[in-house]
RNA sequence: GCGGAGGUGGCGAAAUGGCAGACGCGCCAGACUUAGGAUCUGGUGCUUUCGGGCGUAGGGGUUCAAGUCCCCUCCUCCGCACCA
């Protein structure tokens, strides 16, 4: 009994007959093998918040879409999944459903899992990586370990981002726009003791590769954001001696150009200096200091951030001295200076650097005019409205005057390096990660704080650190990890006495920089990986996600890559090669989102249409980059086009089967609209496999294959060549489908009388014979505008087209009266005339 | 402020410097039908005195030829933002 396809009920059961039969047959089971060339597709994985969304949708559609094609290109693919399934969200859902983060966190996976098999996506379901679970959260501690050894990992006492809301504090890439990356709340900096991981250290690394390893393969915008974020600058550091406190001052610069014109010193209210001048300060005096340092510092970063804010200074009695001239220069401490930029004080020049002269002219000092405009008049320091911050010439610079800013800075740090005033230095914004968290649900810190050793390793044999899972969490921002005194109790590994259990978890980007290693070997219980494995599956060769991550993930998984690599157990410095940044999901104006209530849900959709269609659709809709704007006026559409494959397919079902295998070449026929139609299905081929490979249209692709069915629709010709022909068009039909739209493809190939599954069918090739036209279409301009169009024979000679041209009648009328002045011809194309009169 | 991406029909979008609007949505008309929110066929940028004229944010330029290249202006979106 033939399926009905226009009934929901029979799609449904299309889709499960062939996510059986694929299963059952483990098409999409790889394995390690050097002797075939693979490719590595790869997809953000998801965090597990209790169902899809259309994100992930169209995210996983387009990779399975390039894994089944490049299975057919003969690519040994490894392409699988996970979850990301650490995280705040699961200990949120925990006390307002009164479960376990764990319990959660499983039964989302096992929902969710059961999705993706819904959408018929050919993930190899053996590799799958979970990363709360103990075999793999086991070598985030054993990673961890290593970048200890490496000198990696430290604990500091620091100003860091603390979200309030969270309770938790924050790595610098997740506070964006001043606020938490998760709940938006405004962050605040808070001073503690925290672990971090010098990436830094890798911050000149993972800008060179940028445009080294990165481009093209990673779009643009990216690599510029990156860029941006690790923030290079190259300059000088000097310091300034402070007699009275017996300390020397250090300030970072990028003009030392302008040491000139310095006429203050600002600290940040944070600085260590700061506490020590209030100790010589009268006590009066000392108060209000600390009054203007307690203001300053509970200013949120959006408020301390925002450039338009007030500038406020506080004049201390102490001086610095000047490295140069020797002067004594007032030390202040301002609001807008950071205390985790540089050295978190700043020589003050106000005539080259707006802010300064904001703070000078609000608190009356001194602008001594250091540079001046190229060919523009000479600065006064009494008059200027604003600061000179473009490069000019140096001035009231001793030797120096007269020298463009371009050759004074590296002229002028020369001689102070000489003479000792400064060092040439090199400044990241890039700030080193904060990783740990005051959360429960995360993979734990190995470390334990004995009262004799101090902070102590977990040794590798004794790992991994396990995470109760049988825990109740009753409020926000407090670990109930504190609350388990036999966890924390532990002995100390090198001393054996009583030990505390470090409580703080790791950031779950910890856990997501690194899972694409682990697909490579699944299940290994002796390393996180094999290399074996990853030397050969990695680097990723394809990577599909979100722009959302450019900053966060896509920065920490490089770090990884290149950590991984310096102590031998991979090879690839860069994990992804090629990088596709999928735009949102938009319904209404607006991104899909439950605040909205324009969210749809995939598994009623995919009831209603199947996942054919909403895969169809959803890479139909708009292309990869692009927004998509989701409506289902356009998923009936998707809708509609399945039903005409599938009619073309089921209603000639005897004629087409009867014509199976007989593909007739190109050069066998003879009737135009024959050959014509055969030209369209390899033309189709080729372009088909141009968009999806090269170009990564996937829309259009998708156009061309409606085209095709067009033709097939269109063509009126009958008899035995004509049904060769519809034959062919439609077995290449629906071996290009079937990557988009895998399961209705397979069936009607099945109907059609084929013994291979289509997955398994190679991607047909392009007869380059059948690609050659038989005549063109001419366009014949006068002065640039159409004036004709003429068929002719294709491959004409420049010379015999034009004269042919020229000679038509339907171009001589045109040219009546005219004076002809010049001929342009482009073979196959058109013959532009230019006529006066 | 700095940096980036973009601006094409009613809508989503196509166009190696060479016929602007492929493909789809919507809309209009027709066919089939007891019926149509099914299916099929045709039409669908604006304007027109039916020759044509105009049209890719606006203005200028290069070119035989510009959505595409160059310059200026405007607008939208995104990232970073007191980074010394």
């Amino acid at each position: 009994m033939p399926y009905d396809f226009s009934s929901c009920e029979d799609r449904q059961a299309i889709e499960t007959k062939w996510q059986e039969r694929w299963d059952t047959a483990g098409c999409f089971k790889t394995s390690t093998d050097p002797s075939k060339e693979k490719f590595f597709c790869l997809e953000m994985f998801p965090y597990p918040s209790g169902a899809l969304h259309m994100g992930h949708v169209r995210n996983y559609s387009m990779g399975d879409m390039l894994a089944r094609f490049l299975r057919k290109k003969g690519k040994n693919v490894l392409y699988t999944m996970g979850f990301d399934s650490f995280g705040m969200p699961a200990e949120n859902a925990a006390i307002k459903y009164k479960t376990k983060p764990h319990d959660w966190t499983l039964s989302n996976i096992a929902y969710m899992t059961n999705q993706l098999k819904r959408m018929g996506y050919s993930y190899d379901w053996t590799r799958e990586a979970i990363t709360c679970l103990p075999e793999y959260y086991r070598w985030n501690q054993w990673i961890f370990l290593q970048m200890y050894k490496k000198g990696l990992v430290y604990r500091k006492e620091a100003p860091v981002n603390w979200c309030p809301t969270c309770g938790t504090v924050l790595a610098n890439e997740q506070v964006q726009e001043g606020s938490c990356w998760r709940c938006h709340t405004p962050v605040v900096k808070k001073n503690l003791n925290q672990w971090f991981i010098r990436i830094t250290d890798y911050a000149q690394e993972l800008l060179d590769d940028i445009d080294k390893a990165l481009d093209p393969g990673w779009p643009r915008r990216v690599r510029i954001m990156q860029t941006n974020w690790i923030g290079r600058s190259e300059g000088a550091r000097l310091s300034f001696k402070v007699p009275e406190l017996d300390y020397t001052l250090e300030a970072f610069t990028t003009r030392f150009d302008t040491v000139y014109g310095i006429t203050f010193i600002a600290l940040a209210p944070e600085h260590e200096l700061v506490k020590k001048m209030m100790e010589r300060m009268p006590q009066d005096e000392a108060d209000k200091l600390r009054e203007f340092v307690a203001k300053t510092t509970a200013q949120s970063s959006i408020e301390r951030s925002d450039a338009g804010a007030e500038k406020l200074g506080f004049k201390t009695p102490f001086c610095g001295t000047h490295p140069v001239t020797g002067k004594p220069i007032p030390i202040w401490v301002a609001n807008y200076i950071l205390i985790d930029y540089g050295t978190g004080a700043i020589m003050g020049v106000p005539c080259g650097d707006q802010r300064d002269f904001e703070f000078c002219r609000k608190y009356g000092i001194p602008i001594i005019p250091v540079i001046k405009p190229k060919d523009g008049e000479d600065l006064d320091g009494a008059t200027m409205t604003h600061a000179f911050e473009e490069y000019g010439i140096v001035c009231n610079s001793g030797r120096f005057d007269g020298l463009p800013t371009e050759e004074a800075i590296p002229a002028m740090i020369d001689w102070g390096e000489k003479e000792g005033y400064c060092k040439r230095e090199v400044n990241f914004r890039l700030r080193d990660w904060l990783i740990s968290r005051q959360r429960y649900w995360g993979t734990p810190i190995p470390f334990v704080h004995c009262p004799h050793c101090g902070v102590v390793p977990v040794p590798e044999d004794q790992l991994p650190v396990l995470l109760p899972e049988d825990v109740e969490v009753k409020e926000v921002g407090h670990s109930p990890l504190l609350d388990l005194p036999d966890w924390l109790a532990t002995t100390c590994p090198k001393c054996g006495g009583l030990a505390r259990r470090e409580a703080d978890t790791m950031d779950t980007f910890f856990c997501s920089s690194w899972y694409f290693d682990r697909y490579c070997s699944p299940g290994d219980t002796q390393h996180p990986f094999e290399k074996r494995d990853v030397d050969y599956w990695m680097p990723v060769d394809q990577y599909i996600g979100g722009i959302e991550h450019a900053c966060l993930h896509l920065i920490y998984a490089r770090f990884f890559a290149k950590f991984l690599t310096d102590i031998g157990i991979a090879s690839a410095r860069e994990p992804f090669t090629n990088l596709l940044t999928q735009g949102m999901v938009i319904k209404d104006g607006a991104k899909m989102s439950k605040s909205l209530g324009n969210v749809v849900d995939p598994t009623e959709i995919v009831n209603k249409y199947g996942a054919d269609t909403v895969r169809l659709f959803i890479l139909f809709a708009a292309p990869p980059q692009n927004d998509l704007d989701w409506s289902e006026r356009g998923v009936e559409g998707s809708s509609r086009f399945l039903g005409r494959v599938w009619r073309c397919v089921a209603d000639n079902l005897e004629t087409l089967r009867a014509h199976g295998g007989h593909v007739i070449p190109m050069e066998g026929l003879r009737d135009p609209a024959l050959r014509d139609f055969k030209r369209k299905i390899h033309t189709t081929i080729r372009d088909v496999t141009r968009d999806i490979e090269e170009e990564k249209q996937f829309n259009t692709a998708i156009a061309r294959l409606m085209e095709l069915t067009n033709a097939i629709y269109a063509l009126g010709a009958e008899g035995a060549e004509a049904d060769d022909l519809r034959r062919e068009a439609v077995d290449v039909l629906l071996n290009c489908l079937s990557p988009f739209c895998p399961h209705v493809t397979e069936e009607l190939w099945e109907m059609l009388g084929h013994d291979r599954m289509l997955c398994l069918e190679p991607w047909p090739q392009a007869d380059e014979k059948a690609l050659v036209q038989d005549s063109v279409t001419i366009v014949v301009q006068v002065n640039g505008k159409v004036r004709a169009k003429l068929e002719r024979p294709a491959g004409l000679s420049r010379e015999d087209l034009e004269r042919g041209v020229l000679s038509d009648p339907a171009v001589t009328e045109k040219l009546a009266g005219k004076e002809t002045i010049k001929v342009i011809t482009v073979p196959n194309k058109l013959v532009n005339i230019v006529v006066k009169g």
